[in-house]
DNA sequence: GTACATTAGACAAATAATGTCAAGTCAAAA
DNA sequence: TTTTGACTTGACATTATTTGTCTAATGTAC
């Protein structure tokens, strides 16, 4: 699953968090209610954290949530297209939709 | 599942490509070997393809297997992003991790 | 050595995606 | 106005993927 050794910035990014706040994974993983393997699993990105866990976890380790969860998208999509050689231009086709749909002001 | 009418572009394509063709959706579902309610289904964009049918598709429809594949990806991208607020942060995100894994030439 | 933090791996449980079927709509032909 | 054919819908079954758990490792400091 991991890529490369610098690619997973979710995951170093809470881990960095953690050490800075001088946490013990089975301290936050005990707030968090999970599992300390699974916990490390995620730091080390050999797991994706579930949608719902990105906002506790920003809140325990004081980061801000909207930078952990562009973070956490950021590399589920880096995840979709990383052995695809058309990888590039899905991203800018989806940019565009995405632009158009931000625009046009759509929801449902 | 469908957001905006206009969102489709995988579904879209390929069935104004069918249809350019007068093919019926039981041929070329048949010819994919599915059913023909699935394939319904994929070209009204409630229900994705899996990564192995586009090549197939692309044969049967005479379309590029590389274009078709991008728009493909970039619609499971675009939904993964579609209704965060972020989206676009998080695919310059992912789109910087990309290119520089082009650059390394990393592969596994 | 023991104690503690973290990691690895096998497996279980939960969730999500994909596929199937039968019944439904709709339009055009008969 | 029935029938036919193409397509669609929805419920359900199947299969695949993801997420979580447990136990046994590893590594490090004491």
């Amino acid at each position: 699953m991991k890529i490369h050794s610098d690619m997973k910035t979710f995951g170093t990014k809470i881990r960095q968090r953690r050490e800075e706040k001088n946490l013990l994974l089975r301290q936050v993983a005990a707030q968090m209610e999970m599992d300390t393997a699974l916990l490390s699993k995620i730091e080390r990105g050999d797991r994706n954290a579930r949608r719902a866990q990105i906002e506790p976890l920003a809140a325990i380790l004081e980061l801000d949530p909207k930078e952990l969860l562009t973070q956490w998208l950021a590399d589920r999509v880096y995840q979709l297209i990383e052995d695809e050689d058309v990888g590039i231009n899905a991203l800018q086709e989806a940019e565009t939709t995405y632009r158009k749909s931000q625009t046009t002001g759509k929801t449902s």
